[in-house]
DNA sequence: GCGACCTCTTA
DNA sequence: GTAAGAGGTCGCC
C-alpha cells in the first residue's frame, strides 16, 4: 500500500438498505418490538470498514431531498421505487445519533444525492493527493474509479473487494471507467428508474461498447445495426442520451474537501454504549471497541477511558476476590496507560472489551453471596435448609450437552436473589449417586416448586441418576417463549434484556467449542460455583419477572397446563429413543451408491468432463455456459445460475442429463442426510436414536426436532420412503403404531370460521378435497375428476397459508387468471372462511397479535407496516399462525393426556415421536387393541370443536408399514 | 473451523 | 403462500 493518505467515503443509504434486506428473513427485533435490522446492518459494515482499514480520514454521506437536477431532467426518476420501509426510516435518526456520538463527519447536501457528494469529494481529494475509497455496493460508482479512486465493495458472505481500474475494465468489459456511464445509460437501471435503451440488456450494452465505445458513438452509427434493434435504438436516441445523463454522477456539488473536517477523532464512548444498550445491541459493542481501539493506536493522543467503574469496590466476599484477581489484568481500569488496551496485533478478546464499556451489571459489579457446599456438616445444614423451602431454582452442570452421556459435575441452588449454593459432585459416579440420594428428598418433594431454565435438560440428566423431579415446575425459557415466541430465549439474552445483567460467559470459562474446549470438570470449583450459582440466581430473578407477564398476557393456563406438563412428556420420549434397523440402512446405502455412481457416469459423459455435480455453481456452469441448454438461465440472488428443482424439472423432458442430475440429487440427498447419517446418530449406550425436541423454536407453537431431525423423514417418493422401514419396534414383542390427525388444519379453519358448507362435509365424513371440488365446480361428488380434486386440494392448502393467485398458478397447471377465478369461486362457496381470514387480519391490526384456540399469541409487528411485501407476509402469518398453532396446541393436549394414561397405567407401550399431526408409539403387542382405542379416542377428544377430529391409526413392523 | 448460500426433506 | 432442520460447497479467518 502506498503511503498516501486515505479517505473513506461511505454511502450510507446503500449500506443501510443492504443491511436491512440482508436480514429481512430474520429481522432483529428488540424487546420493545423495534426492528433494528437496518441499524445493525449498517453499523456492522461501518465498524467493519474501520476495523479493517483504519482510515485516517472518512465521512458518511447521506442523501437529502433527492436530486433536484435529475428530477428536473426526468420526472419519473426514482419515482416508482418501493417506498422506504418503515424500519429504515426509523433507523436513520438512530444512525445519525450514533455517528454523531462517534464523532464521525456526516456529509449531507440538500438537493443532491450521496452519489454526487461522494463523487465530488473523491475528485477534490484526489487533487490533494489522497487515495479515496468509496464504500458502497452500488456499481454505478465504478464510473468514478481512477488511479487514486477506488470502490470498496462489501460482498455477500462477508469481506470486501476493492475495484480499481483493472477490476472495472474486467467487470464491465470497458477500457475506461467513464464508459460505465454509457453502459448504465444503455442497459438502464430499474431500481433508479433510469430507462435505458429498450431491448438493451447487459450483454448487448457490452457488445455496443466494444464496437462503438460510447452512447454517442452508438447513436451516430445506428446504420451499422440491423433489424428490430436498429429501429428501436433509432427511435429512442433521446431516451438514450437522457439515460446517460441520469446515470452520470455529478462532480460539481457545492461541497469542499477540507482534510481537517474528515479526520477521525475520539468517540464519545459512554454515549455510543448508551445508545447501543437502548437498542439492545450486544455484539456490536465489541465491534465498536475493537474498531476504535485500533484507531487509538494509529493516532496517539486519543485515548478511551471507560465510563467510571466501581469494579471490585464492594466485593468483600471471598469469591469476589478470587475473580477480581483473575480478571483485573484484562481491564483498563487496572492498566497503566492507554497502550495497554490496544487490540492491535490480533489477540483481541471481545468479551473482555464489552465488559469494560458496558454499563450492564456483571457478577463483579453486583453484590452476591455464592457459596460452595462441600461434604460434611455444611452440606447437612444446607440440605435441611433446602427442604424447608417452597420454591427453589436449580441448575445442573455436566460434562457435556448430551444428557444421555453427560455426567453431573455439580448442582446449583438459589431461592433468594443474589444468593445461592453450589454442590460439586465427586468425579466418581457412585459417590455422585450417593450425593443424589441425599438430594432425592428435595427433588422428589411434590410440595417444593422447582425453577429452571430449560428444565427438560436437567430432568433428563437427573433421570439418568434415577432421580425424578417432582412438584410444580417453572421454566423461564418456556415462559419467555409464550411471552414472545419470535425472540430467542437463551439465558444470556434474557438476563441482558430483562435484568440488564451480563452473566459469566460459558465460552470464557471453558473456551470456544472445538479441540481446546474444556469440560466443566476441568474448571476450578470456585469458578464452577460462580458460573453455576449465577445461572440459578439469574433464572430465579427472571422467574419473578416473567410470572407477572404470563398473567398479563393471559397465558398462564397455557403455561401451566400445556407447556410445563409437555416438558416432562418430551423428556420421556427423548430418553426412550427409537430402534433403528442399521443393517437395513447399510444395505440401502450400498444400493444407492451403485445407482449414484451409474448416474455420475452418464452425467460426466453428457457433460464431456468430470465435475462436482453437488456444487450448484459448477453444475450451473456446465449446464448453461458449456451445454447452453437454455437461452436465459434463471439466476439466484447472488448471481449464480439457479439449478433448483423447479428450474431443472422444467427442462427435464428435453434433456436426459437433467433427468439424471435430478435423480442423482435425490439419491445423494437421501444417502447423505438419512441413510448414512441416521446410523451415526444411534446412541451407543441405548442402541437407539434419541432426537431432541425443541419446545421454544417454532414461532407458531409447533415443536421442532433435531440431532437427528425425525420430523422430516422422507415419505413422498418411493425410494425415500424406504428409509421409514428402518424405524422398527423395540423387539419382536412390540409393533409400531402411527396415529395421524386427518386434515386437522382444515378442520380447525372450518370450525373457527363456522363455515357450514365445510363443517357439514367433515361431519358427513366426506373426502374434503373432493367435496370442495364438487362445490366449487358445481357438480356432484361422483363427477369430480382427479384433476379437479387435485386443484381443490391445492386451494384448500393454499387457504391455510394465505394463498395468492400467483402462488396457486405456480403450484398447479392453471394460469394466473384461472387461478384467480378458482380462488374467487372458492370464497363464494365458503364465504365465512373469507370473513374469518379478514377478521384475523383485523384483529392483528388492532391488537398487534393473533392467537390460537388456547390463547397462544404471535405478535405481528409488520401488520400495519407501509411496505406491501412485508405487510403481506404479516397478513399471511395472521391467517396461518392461529391455524398451525391451534393444531400444535391440540396435539400437545393429546400427548399430555396419553402420556398420563400410559405412565399411570404402567403400560409397557411408549410414545416415541411427534411429527406435527402424527404420534408414533412402540406398542407392546398384548396392549395393542387397548392402545388403538385409547390413542384414537384421546387424540380425537383432546379439543372439542364444531368439527369432529378424526384420527387414523396404522400398525406395522416398521414406520412405513404403520401408515 | 465457521458461516452464508443453495438445495431438499417434512407437516 | 405457512412452519422447521440438515448436508454440501465455497470463501473467509
Amino acid at each position: 500500500m502506498s503511503d498516501k493518505k486515505r479517505l473513506f467515503l461511505i454511502d450510507a443509504y446503500a449500506l443501510i438498505f443492504r443491511g436491512y434486506y440482508a436480514l429481512i428473513k430474520n429481522p432483529r427485533i428488540n424487546s420493545k418490538g423495534m426492528d433494528t435490522s437496518a441499524i445493525m446492518g449498517f453499523m456492522n459494515s461501518f465498524l467493519d470498514v474501520i476495523k479493517r482499514e483504519r482510515p485516517d480520514h472518512l465521512a458518511v454521506c447521506f442523501d437529502k431531498g433527492g436530486s433536484d437536477a435529475r428530477n428536473e431532467m426526468y420526472e419519473a426518476y426514482k419515482a416508482n421505487r418501493d417506498e422506504t420501509p418503515n424500519a429504515i426510516r426509523l433507523a436513520i435518526p438512530y444512525i445519525e445519533k450514533i455517528l454523531t456520538a462517534m464523532h464521525i463527519p456526516i456529509m449531507v447536501k440538500e438537493g443532491f444525492e450521496a452519489d454526487d457528494v461522494i463523487g465530488t469529494l473523491a475528485k477534490k481529494a484526489e487533487k490533494e493527493g489522497y487515495q479515496t475509497f468509496m464504500v458502497t455496493p452500488d456499481k454505478d460508482f465504478a464510473q468514478l474509479v481512477s488511479e487514486n479512486i477506488f470502490m470498496y465493495r462489501p460482498v455477500f458472505g462477508g469481506g470486501y473487494e476493492t475495484w480499481g481500474i483493472p477490476e472495472v475494465r474486467k467487470k464491465f468489459e470497458v477500457t475506461d471507467p467513464l464508459q460505465v456511464i454509457d453502459f448504465l445509460g444503455m442497459m438502464g437501471d430499474s431500481s433508479d428508474n433510469i430507462p435505458g435503451l429498450p431491448g438493451v440488456g447487459e450483454k448487448t450494452a457490452k457488445k455496443f461498447l466494444a464496437e462503438f465505445g460510447s452512447m454517442e458513438g452508438l447513436l451516430e452509427n445506428t446504420d451499422k445495426l440491423k433489424g428490430k434493434m436498429k429501429e428501436k435504438v433509432e427511435a429512442n436516441k433521446e431516451l438514450g442520451l437522457l439515460s446517460k445523463k441520469l446515470a452520470t454522477i455529478m462532480l460539481d456539488v457545492p461541497v469542499e474537501f477540507n482534510a481537517k473536517d474528515f479526520e477521525m477523532s475520539e468517540p464519545d464512548v459512554t454515549e455510543v454504549t448508551k445508545i447501543f444498550e437502548e437498542l439492545e445491541f450486544r455484539r456490536l459493542t465489541d465491534n465498536f471497541v475493537k474498531a476504535f481501539s485500533i484507531e487509538a493506536m494509529a493516532a496517539p493522543g486519543t485515548s478511551h477511558q471507560p465510563p467510571s467503574t466501581n469494579k471490585g469496590s464492594n466485593n468483600s466476599l471471598p469469591l469476589g476476590e478470587m475473580s477480581k484477581g483473575q480478571r483485573g489484568q484484562k481491564t483498563i481500569s487496572s492498566s497503566a496507560g492507554q497502550g495497554q488496551f490496544s487490540l492491535f496485533g490480533g489477540d483481541s478478546e471481545p468479551s473482555v472489551a464489552t465488559e469494560v464499556y458496558s454499563s450492564r451489571k456483571t457478577i463483579e459489579t453486583t453484590e452476591h453471596f455464592y457459596q460452595t457446599v462441600q461434604a460434611g456438616i455444611g452440606r447437612k445444614l444446607f440440605l435441611q435448609n433446602l427442604l424447608k423451602q417452597t420454591s427453589v431454582c436449580f441448575d445442573t452442570e455436566t460434562t457435556g450437552l448430551n444428557p444421555l452421556t453427560a455426567e453431573l459435575v455439580g448442582i446449583a441452588f438459589s431461592w433468594e436473589a443474589g444468593k445461592g449454593f453450589y454442590l460439586p459432585c465427586p468425579d466418581d459416579r457412585e459417590e455422585t449417586q450417593h450425593l443424589l440420594e441425599q438430594l432425592r428428598p428435595f427433588f422428589e418433594d411434590e410440595k417444593i416448586e422447582k425453577i429452571g431454565q430449560n428444565l427438560k435438560y436437567d430432568i433428563k440428566v437427573l433421570a439418568k441418576y434415577n432421580v425424578v423431579v417432582k412438584g410444580k415446575l417453572f421454566d423461564t425459557m418456556l415462559a419467555h417463549y409464550l411471552i414472545n415466541p419470535d425472540m430467542r430465549h437463551n439465558m444470556d439474552v434474557l438476563a441482558e434484556t430483562y435484568l440488564n445483567y451480563t452473566p459469566v460467559s460459558i465460552t470464557e470459562l471453558i473456551g470456544k467449542k472445538g479441540k481446546n474446549q474444556l469440560s466443566m470438570r476441568d474448571i476450578p470449583i470456585e469458578k464452577q460455583t460462580e458460573y453455576a450459582v449465577e445461572d440459578a440466581d439469574v433464572t430465579l430473578q427472571l422467574k419473578e419477572h416473567f410470572q407477572n407477564e404470563l398473567g398479563e398476557a393471559n397465558i398462564q393456563k397455557l403455561f401451566d397446563e400445556i407447556e410445563i406438563p409437555l416438558l416432562r412428556v418430551l423428556a420421556d420420549m427423548e430418553l426412550e429413543g427409537i430402534n433403528l434397523d442399521e443393517a437395513f440402512l447399510k444395505k440401502l446405502s450400498v444400493e444407492l451408491d451403485k445407482d449414484i455412481l451409474n448416474l455420475e457416469k452418464h452425467i460426466y459423459e453428457a457433460a464431456g468432463e468430470e465435475f462436482n455435480i453437488a456444487s450448484p455453481k459448477q453444475l450451473g456452469e456446465i449446464l448453461f455456459d458449456k451445454l447452453k441448454l437454455i437461452d436465459k438461465p434463471k439466476k439466484t440472488k447472488t448471481g449464480q445460475y439457479s439449478t433448483a428443482e423447479d428450474v431443472l424439472s422444467y427442462l427435464a423432458k428435453d434433456h436426459k442429463i437433467i433427468r439424471d442430475v435430478l435423480e442423482y440429487r435425490g439419491l445423494a440427498k437421501l444417502k447423505s442426510t438419512y441413510v448414512d447419517a441416521l446410523p451415526e446418530q444411534v446412541e451407543s449406550s441405548t442402541n437407539r436414536v434419541h432426537t431432541d425436541y425443541m419446545q421454544t423454536v417454532a414461532a407458531t407453537g409447533r415443536l421442532s426436532s433435531n440431532n437427528p431431525n425425525l420430523q422430516n423423514i422422507p415419505i413422498r417418493t418411493e425410494r425415500g420412503r424406504e428409509v421409514r422401514k428402518a424405524f422398527i419396534p423395540r423387539d419382536k414383542d412390540y409393533v409400531l403404531l402411527a396415529a395421524d390427525y386427518s386434515q386437522i388444519e382444515l378442520r380447525i379453519i372450518a370450525a373457527l370460521s363456522e363455515e357450514e358448507n365445510m363443517i357439514e362435509a367433515f361431519k358427513n365424513g366426506e373426502d374434503i378435497h373432493s367435496s370442495t371440488a364438487a362445490k366449487v365446480f358445481n357438480i356432484s361428488l361422483e363427477e369430480v375428476t382427479r384433476e379437479q380434486r387435485s386443484n381443490a386440494k391445492t386451494v384448500n392448502f393454499g387457504i391455510i397459508y394465505g394463498v395468492s393467485a400467483f402462488g396457486l398458478s405456480n403450484q398447479t397447471d392453471l394460469s394466473r387468471s384461472e387461478s384467480k377465478e378458482l380462488i374467487d369461486t372458492y370464497y363464494k362457496t365458503y364465504p365465512k372462511l373469507r370473513n374469518y381470514m379478514s377478521e384475523q387480519v383485523d384483529f392483528a391490526r388492532d391488537n398487534g397479535y393473533v392467537q390460537t384456540v388456547l390463547g397462544r399469541r404471535r405478535y405481528l409487528k409488520d401488520i400495519n407496516g407501509r411496505n406491501q411485501v412485508v405487510r403481506g407476509a404479516a397478513e399471511r402469518n395472521a391467517v396461518n399462525a392461529p391455524i398451525q398453532g391451534s393444531a400444535a396446541d391440540i396435539i400437545k393436549i393429546a400427548m399430555i393426556n396419553i402420556h398420563k394414561i400410559l405412565s399411570e397405567g404402567s403400560f409397557k407401550t411408549k410414545m416415541l415421536l411427534q411429527v406435527h399431526d402424527e404420534l408414533v408409539f412402540d406398542v407392546y403387542k398384548p396392549e395393542l387393541e387397548a392402545m388403538k382405542t385409547m390413542i384414537k379416542s384421546e387424540m380425537e377428544k383432546a379439543y372439542i370443536m364444531k368439527v369432529p377430529l378424526d384420527v387414523e391409526i396404522g400398525v406395522g413392523d416398521n414406520w412405513l408399514e404403520a401408515h
